[in-house]
DNA sequence: GGTTAGCACTCTATGGCCAGGAGTGCTAAG
DNA sequence: CTTAGCACTCCTGGCCATAGAGTGCTAACC
C-alpha cells in the first residue's frame, strides 16, 4: 500500500493545498503552484490513481480532489513535516505559565484558551483523574448555622470544596473533627480512601458519623466524576470562523454533541488504547457527530495521574501546527505539574 | 405618551405574535388570531399610528410590523403578564439545589446551565466581588520542593487557591507560617487586608516576607479580578437555535464580543445605577455588538456582597418567561447564600 | 367620526433558466 | 510514459418572472 515517490509528493501537495485554501484542488493548481516537473495531465492521471486507491475523494464528477480520511492518515503518519513553533506561538504559550499567581485550574483554562486562539480551533483539557491522587489536607470550617465548608487539597495542587451539613458545634469542636479527619486520611490514595475512612472513623467517632459520611460521599464524587467536571472546553467561537462551519446546522449539531453528549471524552476514551498522544481523523472516531472533524491530543503527567490537552477542528486542519502546539503544551504542563520543577 | 386601550391591546398582540413566530406580523394575522373585535383594516390603521409614534418598525415598505426597542420597553413595563413557572421549569431549577455535595462554583455553573436550557438563550452568572467578603481561613501546604499551595476560604463558601514559591522549610514550619497568617488576618474584610497584612507581618516575621508578599498579591488579585474570573457564561449553543442567529456572521460577532470584550459585564455595569433586577433591550445598552439582543438579569445577595444572574437572548425574547426564571433563581440563590438557611 | 371592504401598489422570496468556468477523463500524438 | 487537446460534467452566479403577503388609500357604511 506504500505510494511511490511521485504519488506521495502529489498527495502531499494536494493535501497541503487543500488545507490552505479549503476548496477542492485540481490538477492545474498543483502543476502550477508546486514544481513537480510534470504536466497537469500527468498529475491528473496520478490523482485518478490516488482516488482509486482511496487516498483522495471527489465531491462530484467534475470537481477537484479532496483528501479522504485515509489520505489524511497517510499524510500525518508519513508526509507531514515536523515543525517548530513560531515566535508568536511560543510567546503565547509562554504567557500561560508566567503569571504571578497561578492556581492549577486557571492554568488549565488558560491553556485551553491559548490552544484555541493560536490554532483557531476548539481547545480542550481533560484534567487528571483523582483516583491516583493523594491528598494533603482536609479542612472543615463553620459557614453558617448547620453548614460547614469542607476543603480538600490534593498533592498536585487541586483544591476541591463543598458545603456540607454539620450538627451545631463550636469552632474548637469543628477544628477537632478536621484534625481527626486529617490524622486518619492524610496521604492516602483517594481511590481507596472510602472504605478506610468508613471503617476507621465509624468506630472511633460515631458522633460525627454524619459528617464522615458526607466527606466520604464527596471523596467518592471526586474520584468518580466521569469527566464532566474534569473537562475544560473553550474557543468554540473560533470554530465558527472555519469555512466548514459556515453551515450553521452543522456547527450547532457539533457543538451540541460536544456540550451535551461528551463526544470529546468518547473520542479520548476510544483512542486511549496505548498512546500518549494521537490524532483521530474524521470517521476514525466512530461517532457520526464528529465524522468530519479531527482531534489532536497529547497526554501530560500530573504526579501519578495524567491529563490530556488537545484541540478539535475540521479534518482540513493544519496538522503540523496543531501537533507542534499540543506537544509543546504537553511538555510544559508535565513540567508544571512535576514534583521537581 | 400613554396608549389608549385598543392601541395597547394591538401592540401587545403584535409583540406576542412576533415573539412566538419570529416573523414580521401583518394586520390580517392579528385580526384572525386575536379576537379584538375589529377588522384588519382598523388594525392596519392603528398599526400605522403605532409606527408613527415609534412603537413599531417596518423592515421594508410592504411587510408586516416588528416591535421597536420602544415597543418592547413599553411591553415589558406595562403589558407583559407576570407568569409563574411551569412544572418543568420548577423542577429544573429545583434540581440545581438538590444535589448532595454542593460547592458554590458548581452551583453557579449549574444555575447557568439551567437558565440557558430552560430558556434556550445564553445564561450567565456574575459571582460576588470579594471586596466585601471576609475570609475564614488560610492554609499553606507543601507541594513540592520550593512550591507551596495557598488556600483561602471565604465566609461565603468560595475557596480560592494558588501555587506560590516558598523557601525550603519543613512541614511544621509551614504550619507555623499558616497559623501566623491565620491569627493575623482571620475575619478581616479582604478589601483592606493588603495594607494591614503588609505592615503587621513585615515587622513580626520578616523571614517570611516573600511568602507574605505573595499572599498579599493573591488577595489583591482576588479582589481586583475585574470580572473575568467571576463571570460564568454558558449555553451559547442554544443561541444558535434562535432564528435571528441563523446568520453565522452575526452569531460569531456576538459570541466573540461576549467572550473577548466582556460585553456582558459592560451591560451590567451600565445598568447598575440602582436596580436589583432589570431588562436591557437592544440599543438601550450602548454597544453596537449587542444592539439587537436583550439582557434580563437579577441581583442575588451573597453575604454582604452580591452576584447577578441573567440571560442574553434576541430582542424577540419571551420576556415573561425570562423574568420568571431569573427572578426565581435570584430568590433561591439569595437563600442558598444567606447565613441562615 | 370611526369602521370596514376593496383595490392598486410595493417588496420579498422562490424557482427556473442560462452562461461561464473549472475540472475531469479519454484519446492520440510525442 | 508523458503530454496536448477536446468533449463532457457539474457547480455557481446572475437574471427574470411569478406568487404571495402586506400595506396605504379611498370610498362606502353604520
Amino acid at each position: 500500500m506504500a505510494l511511490d515517490e511521485r504519488k506521495a509528493r502529489i498527495l502531499r501537495a494536494v493535501i497541503e493545498e487543500h488545507i490552505e485554501t479549503g476548496i477542492p484542488v485540481g490538477s492545474r493548481i498543483i502543476a502550477r503552484r508546486y514544481s513537480l516537473g510534470v504536466s497537469s495531465a500527468t498529475i491528473r492521471n496520478e490523482m485518478a490513481d490516488l482516488e482509486e486507491t482511496g487516498y483522495l475523494d471527489k465531491p462530484h464528477t467534475s470537481s477537484g480532489r479532496v483528501p479522504s480520511d485515509k489520505g489524511y492518515r497517510f499524510y500525518v503518519d508519513e508526509l507531514m513535516p515536523r515543525r517548530g513553533l513560531t515566535r508568536e506561538e511560543h510567546a503565547a504559550i509562554e504567557s500561560v505559565f508566567r503569571s504571578k499567581v497561578m492556581d492549577v485550574v486557571s492554568v488549565l483554562k488558560e491553556a485551553v484558551r491559548v490552544v484555541s486562539e493560536t490554532t483557531c480551533y476548539l481547545g480542550f483539557v481533560l484534567g487528571p483523574e483523582f483516583a491516583d491522587v493523594t491528598y494533603q489536607a482536609i479542612h472543615l470550617l463553620p459557614l453558617s448555622a448547620g453548614k460547614g465548608l469542607l476543603v480538600i487539597a490534593t498533592d498536585i495542587g487541586f483544591v476541591e470544596s463543598c458545603i456540607i451539613e454539620v450538627p451545631v458545634m463550636n469552632r474548637e469542636e469543628m477544628a477537632y473533627v478536621a484534625g481527626m479527619l486529617n490524622r486518619h486520611l492524610t496521604g492516602i490514595n483517594l481511590d481507596g480512601v472510602g472504605d478506610r475512612a468508613h471503617r476507621l472513623l465509624h468506630e472511633e467517632a460515631s458522633r460525627y458519623a454524619e459528617i464522615i459520611d458526607q466527606v466520604v460521599d464527596f471523596l467518592r464524587s471526586m474520584v468518580s466524576d466521569a469527566g464532566e467536571e474534569r473537562l475544560y472546553v473553550g474557543g468554540a467561537v473560533n470554530l465558527l470562523r472555519q469555512p466548514e462551519f459556515q453551515d450553521i446546522d452543522r456547527a450547532r449539531e457539533l457543538l451540541l454533541a460536544i456540550e451535551r453528549e461528551g463526544v470529546i471524552q468518547s473520542i479520548l476514551d476510544s483512542q486511549s488504547h496505548a498512546q500518549d498522544s494521537g490524532i483521530a481523523i474524521g470517521a476514525e472516531n466512530r461517532l457520526d457527530s464528529v465524522a468530519d472533524v479531527s482531534v489532536v491530543y497529547a497526554t501530560f503527567q500530573v504526579g501519578k495521574s495524567e491529563g490530556k490537552i488537545g484541540l478539535l477542528g475540521p479534518k482540513r486542519m493544519d496538522y503540523a501546527r496543531a501537533v507542534a502546539i499540543v506537544r509543546d503544551f504537553e511538555r510544559r504542563l508535565s513540567r508544571f505539574f512535576s514534583q521537581d520543577n
